[in-house]
RNA sequence: GGCCCCGUGGUGUAGCCUGGUCUAACACGCCACCCUGUCAAGGUGGAGAUCGUCGGUUCAAAUCCGAUCGGGGUCGCCA
């Protein structure tokens, strides 16, 4: 049936005269009375097809029956249209279909929103009839890119020696991490499988099993609530590798991402490699946060020696207790009304856990701001100096902990990026963040816990710190950030036995809970470990960065909503008792059904 | 679990702040008829919403108040 077929986008002028077969849906029907138009859609564009009831009265008159999305086939010959008939704003205005016949293959019953053009529509409404929010141009354009994003990984992957292993989806719960999606057994009832958080612990023993390239494109599952660039299901570039360093994966990964980005021509699709490194260290200082948007200054400068002492009390205070203060400079500053500072700018920093941010104008009459009373001339002059203020600036700063005065700046400093629009949008900042901390200890419980993994290899300088100060050990990890967005980290991993005991003990897991929890992959450490370590980064995300959207449903062809649910099929769903008796589950009495 | 935004014919919006003139407006879509070169075709006519739900205030509620449900965003959470 289509052996000859004509997409529908592709003739063009040069087809003149050539008989075509054309299959799509109605994206628009104009009835003249005589002469019926249909603008006829797939997925490569338009084409127009004319129907005269003096050359085919048949098929004129199932045009005239055809409705929108109705599923057509139309057969005749392509024709040059007459110079003032000519529609410049289509790929394919030069031509048309002169139609011999036509047969409807499908009616379609009236959309339940426009499939024909890119309207906002309902969220809920969207996903309950996904076929057809996926039949529109907008998420056609996304699917097939990003399709073509992961056919180019693949195919750089394998070019420098990569295997893609499949790894289970069925696998042991994990205690650390996110909260499992489990799987009953029914031939051990009350026992689960778990659906993998990452391949993890897989590719590792894929390193030990002699694979020393791995890579996978794969599903991962973390039960936890949703958000604009993350849903419950999602895809990684896993990768690992043996006998390397950073460099060794940084080079593979600047191989494979920049030629699919380039590939599928993502803004303006060019990305220079090697990607700029930034420590952790100067990544916090200087931006206040661990994924830094590079693509504009306004760094934050400390000014704690500054104003540490000064006759400001909340700065005086907040540094005898221990904390720091910094501060950036606003460049133009001038327009920042007190109303500006105090309302949004304030709440942004409040947000971040600070009390408040203090602001000072350097203006021609000299520094301004309720607070500019509390400095000496000098200290005034020292914080411009370390600010880099001149008139017409303003300053921000908050003094607190080091952890809230990082994060509330940070916080102020890509908001005010975004809505100073401090950076060219069409810019891509892709780096590396090294050194990360092995260990962040919890607000909440106090306790420490792996800042990457368990199995994330000490920074050969620390290994002295691992009992004396656990805190200020660096670890072997690394994120690569994309605009100040995390796509994807890594490290080294741990493979000697002595090591990887000082780092669990830190993290207060004894041999016996270590064994029962990880006694596989350390059973398997004895038998010939090679040294390695990996990568994985969120397609999803890298997508999204690359087409420019800020919502992850937009590159999944079938997402789940807020709640995690898929208004399509209804999932979750109550089973059959049937079903919950062959695994030996009751559901409790108070449980919430949906 | 907290906070913020949204909910008006099939779709997208207006009206809500400042209650009555709303018997709810506009565009698209839908139905019928007319129309042989349109391309967001055009013309004429028509159907379609008790304004998410429940309760309250009021002589009177789409409009004000409360609760609740649904959707989205965000914080917590996501080694």
């Amino acid at each position: 049936m289509t052996t000859d077929r004509t997409y529908c986008g592709t003739p063009r002028a040069g087809d003149a005269g050539r008989p075509a077969t054309a299959f799509g849906w109605v994206d628009r029907r104009r009835d003249h009375g005589g002469l019926i138009f249909i603008d006829l859609r797939d997925h490569t564009g338009i084409l127009q097809v004319v129907i005269d009831p003096n050359d085919a009265p048949e098929a004129h008159g199932a045009a005239r029956e055809a409705r929108l999305e109705w599923v057509l086939r139309f057969e005749g010959e392509i024709r040059l249209r007459s110079p003032e008939n000519v529609n410049p704003k289509r790929e394919t205005g030069e031509i048309e279909l002169r139609v011999r016949a036509c047969s409807v293959l499908a009616v379609a019953r009236t959309p339940p929103f426009p499939v024909n053009e890119d309207t906002e529509v309902d969220e809920q409404l969207r996903l309950r009839h996904r076929y057809l929010d996926l039949r529109r141009v907008h998420l056609q354009r996304n699917l097939r890119t990003r399709a073509k994003f992961c056919t180019e990984l693949r195919t750089a992957m394998a070019e420098i020696g990569f295997l893609e292993i499949e790894t289970p989806m069925m696998i042991r719960a994990t205690p650390e991490g996110a909260r499992d999606y489990l799987v009953p057994s029914r031939l051990f009832p009350g026992s689960f499988y778990a659906l993998p958080q990452s391949p993890q612990l897989y590719k590792q023993l894929s390193m030990v099993a002699g694979f020393d390239r791995y890579f996978q494109l794969a599903r991962c599952m973390r039960d936890e609530d949703l958000r604009a660039d993350r849903q419950p299901e999602f895809t990684q570039l896993d990768i690992e590798m043996s006998f390397v360093d950073e460099d060794d994966i940084f080079a593979a990964l600047e191989h494979a991402i920049p030629s699919a980005w380039e590939a599928c021509d993502f803004r303006g699709g060019h990305l220079t490699v090697p990607f700029p490194r930034m420590t952790w260290r100067e990544a916090v200082d200087s931006y206040g946060v661990d994924k830094p948007d590079t693509r504009f200054e306004l760094l934050l400068r400390d000014l704690t020696g500054i104003v540490g002492t000064s006759g400001f009390r909340v700065f005086a205070d907040a540094v005898a207790a221990g904390g720091i203060v910094k501060g950036i400079c606003v460049k133009g500053g001038d327009d920042l009304s007190r109303s500006d500072i105090e309302g949004p700018l304030t709440e942004v920093a409040r947000g971040a856990r600070a009390r408040g941010l203090a602001y000072l104008w350097k203006r021609a009459e000299g520094w301004q701001g309720g607070i500019a009373k509390f400095f000496s001339a000098d200290e005034l002059d020292a914080i411009g100096a370390a600010t880099g203020a001149d008139t017409g600036d303003c300053v921000l700063m908050v003094a607190d902990r080091p952890s809230v005065v990082n994060g509330a700046l940070g916080a102020v400093r890509n908001h005010l990026g975004r809505v100073r629009r401090l950076y060219d949008d069409a810019r891509i900042d892709m780096l590396w963040i090294t050194e990360f901390p092995m260990f962040e200890r919890s607000d909440e419980t106090g306790e420490i816990s792996a800042a990457h993994h368990p199995f994330t290899m000490i920074h050969a300088d620390d290994l002295d710190l691992l009992e004396s100060d656990p805190l200020a050990v660096r670890s072997r990890a690394y994120d690569l950030v994309v605009n100040g967005r995390e796509i994807g980290s890594g490290s080294i991993r741990i493979t000697d036995r002595a090591i990887q005991q000082r780092v669990l003990a830190a993290l207060g897991i004894d041999a016996e809970e270590a064994q029962r929890k990880f006694g596989f992959l350390l059973e398997a450490f004895e038998y010939g470990v090679p040294p390695h370590g990996g990568w994985a980064g969120g397609i999803d995300r890298m997508v999204m960065e690359g087409l420019g959207t800020d919502n992850i449903r937009d590159v999944i062809a079938y997402p789940k909503n807020q709640q995690a649910q898929e208004p399509m099929t209804d999932a979750p769903a109550p089973v059959d008792p049937g079903q919950l008796r062959d695994l030996g589950i009751a559901i409790l009495p108070n449980t919430r059904m949906p």
